[in-house]
DNA sequence: TTGAAATGTATGATATAGTTTACATAAAGT
DNA sequence: ACTTTATGTAAACTATATCATACATTTCAA
């Protein structure tokens, strides 16, 4: 899997760190990190927890086109 | 949860079954069912293959305003 | 008017997402 | 020096997505 810059990039632009945005969401930090490493393959509930906290959109942080 | 009548409505517009769409996709027919009836909660890289073969992105299918 | 195709749904098994606890490192503040 | 904050990562556990199989209903073509 690769990794999740995007995710990164948004909370970092909100200046969250991963327990905040872990918190805001409510899962572990751990889920968080994993998500960033691209070490698992979140549910798309999740997903949207997170788009919707960082104030993105699914198409942002997880769309990849070709 | 909530009945996912966008996926149903593209689907419908390739014209493909439930059956024709699990087989591109490598799941279970029951596994897009679930999914249609908003039965349970895919994993983000199932939502993405079912948006690239129905031609569609993400926040089609699955991004909710609100 | 039988038969196949499309769909809904249920159940037990298996894979994996997500938790809990824990340890380690680096940076920054006191 | 010591403490706190942010992050990476690992292991054992629990919850749930997904599979495999199965049965039922509706629709529509032969």
């Amino acid at each position: 899997m690769t990794k999740n810059l995007r995710l990164k990039a948004a909370r970092a632009k909100l200046d969250m760190s991963q327990h905040e945005l872990a918190d805001a969401v409510d899962v572990t930090r751990q889920t968080i990190s994993a998500i960033e490493r691209g070490d698992y393959n979140p549910s798309i509930k999740l997903c949207i927890r997170i788009c919707k906290v960082l104030n993105v959109t699914l198409n942002d942080l997880f769309w990849e086109e070709n």
